[in-house]
DNA sequence: CAGCGTTATGACAGCGCTGTCATAAAGAAG
DNA sequence: CTTCTTTATGACAGCGCTGTCATAACGCTG
């Protein structure tokens, strides 16, 4: 709005072409000229503008957020995340709240695409790991990065930012096994979400290790809501044999467990361990404040937004393909916060060990 | 990035300066021409180029959001809010998250207004409550619309959205004078947001108008945070001669009173009520959940953005000054939610009425 | 229907940048 | 030191739109 590459050009004393290729990282340009012109950049505290990027060249400085989650502390985190990467390589960042379930989807996203000039998507579940969203992506030829659990990466590893949710889980109901659990009940996220398959078999496989077999009764389908976290959990604990943990796909979940819990006057962690899944802000506000695995949102989305940026400037980067991707953390294993809502398992019928 | 407004001249058979009269509604526009170009933007699916409107004319289309609040849910309603506002005006958003506390906001400010052409900016709090930011604002000759407390309002009502905390806290601390509470603590929140002195000022007009003192100790100063509320509850459980009911200046705080009350092995609502403010999602994840006073935010944001537009595309609008507005709501009291974390007042010690 | 004030429309430049292509400078080779 | 490459630099057009200004069409009046 103020400073243009004109001035620039004239400071430097050079073509304002020859400015662009260094703002750009082009190569032919004498190690003393390009000083010259970044000397003059940085006296002149210029910043190219973005609009005229945009409309000039092939390429777009625009990257889209698509997303609809109803957690907000996860979509703030992830934002933030794609935001501070979006702001060290001067890219400016549309969002895109949506709708997963409505069929609209396709058609927002083509709009997205062939209005604006985008250089790349990030998507975040349950876009990132529905098929039909994938394949409209794909046909539209707009890069993206994926933000998914590790089992959904497969075909895809190139696009995707992993989170293995399997291992997490596995952690978390170690950490339930460790202290003398043995019936540790398990309530499903939403069967669309990759993740509620991952956690559910990071604690199949801790069970199994641990020989013990789990019985139907006590894995429980669910979505990641509080509400859900509350009929599941009164479920598990109004039958015959309740389980004395239950492990909460997620945070929310954890906290309508709890509530449940309350609501049936159990005591936690005494007679019930709770643990959830996400260390969102919340797992620090329930009572007791929740055993949980820690995701680093935030950082996973800045490694997402760094991972498509990477690409796009390709072409001219100094130091050739192999240090592009350089710093960029691939896969994530949300680490076990252990707090108070999980303890030892309370000592009554101990019918095996 | 498809459809230009070449296109829709040449098939409208008109020269791409009349097209831009038309979806710019400027006058001088014969009926049936305007027909003509609308018709051929609506086969073509046409929508101007947001970079190549941003680069040409003075006018900007792009608005940008402050924000700095650490609660998410306020966050993303805003945002989404605001966002509904542009895209139906076909504006841009420019989301920039901030730290309100760092020296630095003033130069990010300037950078923003400096560096992308910007039609406006919507400030929430704590950013459009502070005097200093809005100097900044002010010096910087941008737009702005500043979502505030009433209170806040007075000498820039124009450019203010109000939420009439007072009013919202006078009908919270009613229905506790209903139950018959007449001891009731009330929590603060941080001294820098208007909110906050709202809200005691509809809580102290209540009592007064029941006829109660105040008694000094019965208000605390704190933050909007959950610890401030777990904090605050103790200190005033503790005392001597303890409230009754409690009214805390946000749902967090009013989430972290409940937990010191857990601690204490206090009973909600039987030996004490509490009430919250704002009506976030997790004022419904509590045990027990929240009494509070329900904030549109969503809605709020949106007549913010709603204002700030109307003024950006001033001058030709057909039906003039007076219509520009129509239908943007400017104040907002938010409404009492009763659930379950009030009730009667416990009858041990009746030493009035 | 000439003569005037409007109102409607279009030609054209230019926003700040990038892409293409031509040209100048520097090196390599003979 | 001439010729041929290679590398470095610049002139210029044009992205899709808006602002300015000139011109064309219209609508009155006498």
């Amino acid at each position: 709005m103020k400073v243009t590459i004109n001035d620039v050009a004239a400071r430097a004393g050079v073509s304002i072409k020859t400015v662009s290729r260094v703002i750009n990282n082009e190569p032919s340009v004498r190690p003393a000229t390009r000083k010259k012109v970044m000397d003059a950049v940085s006296e002149l505290n210029y910043q190219p503008n973005l609009a005229a990027r945009n409309l000039a060249g092939t390429r777009s400085y625009t990257i889209a957020f698509i997303y609809d989650n109803p957690n907000a502390y996860y979509v703030i985190d992830m934002q933030n995340g794609i935001l501070e990467a979006c702001k060290a390589r001067g890219y400016e960042l549309l969002i895109h709240p949506s709708n997963a379930g409505s069929p609209t989807v396709h058609r927002e996203l083509q709009d997205l695409v062939e209005h604006s000039k985008i250089a790349g998507l990030v998507l975040t579940p349950p876009f990132s790991e529905t098929q039909s969203v994938i394949d409209t992506v794909k046909r539209l030829e707009v890069d993206y990065v994926r933000i998914v659990s590790s089992e959904a990466a497969l075909e895809d590893e190139g696009n995707c930012i992993q989170v293995d949710d399997s291992a997490a889980a596995y952690d978390l109901t170690r950490h339930l096994l460790q202290h003398g659990h043995r019936r540790i009940g398990f309530l499903c996220g939403g069967e669309e979400h990759v993740s509620t398959h991952g956690r559910l078999d990071g604690y199949r496989r801790a069970m199994q290790n641990a020989g013990i077999i789990v019985e139907r009764e006590l894995v429980l389908k669910g979505e990641y809501s509080f509400d859900s976290g509350v009929n599941g959990a009164k479920k598990l604990l109004q039958s015959d044999n309740p389980p004395t943990a239950i492990f909460a796909s997620n945070d929310e979940m954890a906290a309508g467990a709890l509530f449940a819990a309350r609501l049936m006057n159990i005591a936690i962690p005494e007679q019930l361990s709770i643990v959830g899944f996400e260390d969102s802000p919340f797992s620090r506000q329930t009572w007791p404040k929740l055993t949980t695995a820690h995701q680093p949102n935030n950082e996973i989305a800045k490694c997402a937004a760094a991972l498509l940026l990477s690409r796009t400037r390709g072409k001219a980067t100094e130091s050739g393909s192999a240090s592009k991707e350089a710093g960029i953390k691939r896969e994530f294993t949300p680490e076990l916060v252990v707090r108070d809502s999980s303890g030892p398992a309370p000592v009554e019928i101990m019918n095996d060990e």
